[in-house]
DNA sequence: AGGCAACTGTACGTTATCGCACATACAGCA
DNA sequence: TGCTGTATGTGCGATAACGTACAGTTGCCT
């Protein structure tokens, strides 16, 4: 009970509901684990569930004729998965793919519709991360058409970084390949290049970022500019992400 | 009074809103007309007007930095600008340039946000379309990615044909340039190749449409995936788009 | 009629990335 | 200890697009 219940202050748009104990039934929402690799949603099938990540990070990826796959959004312990729904659709368009194990709180598709619809504070949220994530979408789309796979590489890190919590995590550069949209050979270049210049290690999928500062001015500027409409429209204090509050 | 009440139709928006005239303070739509070329949004500034487009064509551009303009999404009488404000966000992340000269419906911000707060219907269309243009936008994102310019060109051709319902319209390969994120000189260049081919035809900025089917053999096959996707979300009959109800 | 600005066409060396093939390195398991 | 699959590194020719420069061409304004 102590933990169903506070908890998901860890995920960002949960812990804004401040009555999130009252107003929500609490078996509406529920703990689960996100395995590597695992896929949440498949392009065009019915979203089930929803999902609000707590250490989980999950990629949203398209399919363009006869190519791999490209990264339209990463989604962390700052958003949820599902937004669909909150349109008024019930498919999801992206497939959504498990790169980052770890918890998520989730609630099936109809208690998230009943729940949001009545839930005022839920939807402003809501509506809020949306447009977030059109920030972000936009923002790596002139970034994937302009900018060149290193620095678009360490932007990628940097970004999985804010989102994990952590610098060090794990990805192979196969996987890396299919979220920036280039060869596997292209990453393990730009990738070399980064961990000659002592900015970050990685051996087997196992990376670490060494150098953060370093990291931040080989990658392109449209890191911070997602970062600051991210923080914009987000202010917070960082305590209050807080596990001590039980 | 005739023209301001039936013409809303003409937009795909308005149009699904039966009491369109009863609802909505008459004073709160104005139609104007839009004039190539003029800029109604700047990215990061505030949105004074929703507009509802009915011949205008207006383009959504992302700049990213030290580089030219690339359009992350394309609206005409099928959607509307201002998308942010229905989601709790008062500026405009991307800048809208009036590419296609027409006329449109408008309202201020405020008058929107008031109707749109009590209008159930009206927000259930506006989230749709939120839908769609997410999904235009992933795909175009993975287009740029990863066609080739010809075929990015030519999706592009078509796309607009459908919004401002004409085979024919006024563009330079300057402005497509900027639209596709490709050097002017790489449109000159696949235009000529369509051109070539029977497909199209240009002078000084004038196209036009030749071979329609032909086109769409020449572009990606992402043209229609995001209209598939448009007209299942938006299942109508041509014939409630009619010219003939003054 | 002349001049100017806008639009389009062409040329050319440069470059990032591609596609593919193959070589090496390492972890875990039998 | 050796095998096998996964992960990473390297090489190389092909190519789409880049940046830049300049030459026509056409519409419009004075």
């Amino acid at each position: 009970m102590p933990i169903a219940i506070r908890a998901p202050d860890a995920n960002s748009l949960l812990a804004a509901l401040p009555y999130v104990d009252t107003h929500m039934s609490p078996d509406s929402l529920e703990q689960i684990t996100l395995n590597f690799g695992e896929v949440i949603y498949r392009s065009g099938e019915p979203i089930r569930h929803v999902y609000f990540p707590v250490d989980a990070l999950v990629s949203l990826l398209t399919l363009a004729e006869g190519h791999q796959a490209l990264e339209v959004g990463l989604v962390g312990h700052e958003g949820m998965l599902g937004i669909p729904l909150a349109l008024g659709v019930s498919n999801s368009p992206a497939s959504a793919l498990v790169i980052g194990p770890g918890t998520a709180w989730r609630m099936t598709a109809e208690k998230f519709i009943q729940e949001f619809d009545r839930n005022k504070l839920l939807q402003s949220e809501v509506y809020r991360y949306t447009y977030d994530l059109m920030v972000q979408m936009t923002q790596t789309a002139a970034c994937n058409r302009f900018h060149q796979v290193e620095a678009r590489l360490a932007r990628w890190l940097l970004m999985t970084r804010d989102r994990v919590r952590s610098d060090k995590f794990h990805l192979t550069h196969d996987l890396l390949a299919n979220m920036l949209g280039v060869r596997r050979v292209g990453v393990t270049k730009a990738a070399g290049s980064l961990r000659l210049r002592k900015l970050i290690s990685y051996n087997r999928g196992e990376i670490n970022i060494l150098d953060g500062a370093g990291l931040e001015a080989a990658a392109c500027h449209c890191y911070q500019v997602v970062k600051d409409m991210h923080e914009v429209a987000h202010p917070r204090e960082p305590a209050d992400i807080r596990e001590s509050s039980v």
